[in-house]
DNA sequence: GTCGGTGCAAATGCTTTGCATTGAT
DNA sequence: ATCAATGCAAAGCATTTGCACCGAC
């Protein structure tokens, strides 16, 4: 579905895009933080910072907890990541680059969380920002259901 | 705009319904409850635990923190309060008897959280879950904006 | 060579819990 | 009288931070 490049969304490798980053800010490009990036592209859906970490220990080599929360903060500022809240007690995060919106569908009995997909909701958020005088930034539209 | 009664949603008072759960589960209505209970319904809007014992301690007698989350976690579990996840760090709590939707505008720049009414996405919500096989319990819509 | 990065362990801050005492039914 | 609730202080747990050493630029 991209014979005429309709389909082409990411044009630059997220790698670039955290790297123009760090420069940006005069911080550095480091092993660590590569390894920590290509866990992030391998976890499918909604992760928490531990299940990250074990992704960053299974393909490679050890990399600290601190740092893993550090580079997910700059991840989270470069727009690569954002934060999902469904749970008191734990932030969880989903691969978020070039999307402003998430639909979300959470089970309350199994806890298990299934992103869905309501471009919909984009004219909505945008009218309520409007009738505020606001600037949208994103949503979140979080389903709470059981069997 | 109740002259015909249409207006009527609250048929009995909250304190019943919190009565009723905690006769239904031999735990006792005491003091320290029916001061946290008041505090909710005094609080407009989103709050955090911890204004809500200011509130508390503000309005009346002196009321342990302890007792105060552990009331809260009542209270949530009898329908009378949500939580609503705006902040990773610390729960944040809404007056939500008899409501399963909640639509939420909060504003990066300042932090401020407002609620906002918007019917139409009952709708949606239960196309989603009918999609899923599931029985849909409520739904957040949250929307980020700045000035 | 200079800063910033990393790992570790200690600190932080919200929330929960153990225990002895107090109180609702 | 009984069984649960309260207050306090200590414990828990995810996340953050201070510091000494290491490494990217």
């Amino acid at each position: 579905m991209s014979p005429a490049g309709t389909d082409i969304r990411i044009v630059e490798p997220l790698c670039s895009v955290f790297r123009r980053k760090l420069r940006s800010e005069s911080l550095k490009y480091t092993p660590e933080r590569a390894k920590i990036l290509d866990a992030v592209l391998g976890m499918k859906g909604v992760f928490q910072a531990e299940e990250l970490i074990d992704e960053v220990r299974a393909s490679s080599a050890r990399v600290s907890k601190a740092t893993v929360y550090r580079t997910l903060k700059l991840l989270l500022e470069a727009g690569i990541v954002q934060q999902v809240l469904v749970d008191p007690e734990q932030a969880h995060y989903v691969m978020a680059y070039g999307r402003g919106s998430l639909g979300l569908l959470v089970r309350v009995d199994t806890h298990a969380v299934t992103e869905i997909n309501l471009p919909e909701l984009d004219a909505l958020r945008d009218r309520v920002c409007a009738a505020s005088g606001l600037k949208a930034l994103g949503h979140r539209f979080v389903v709470y259901a059981t069997a």
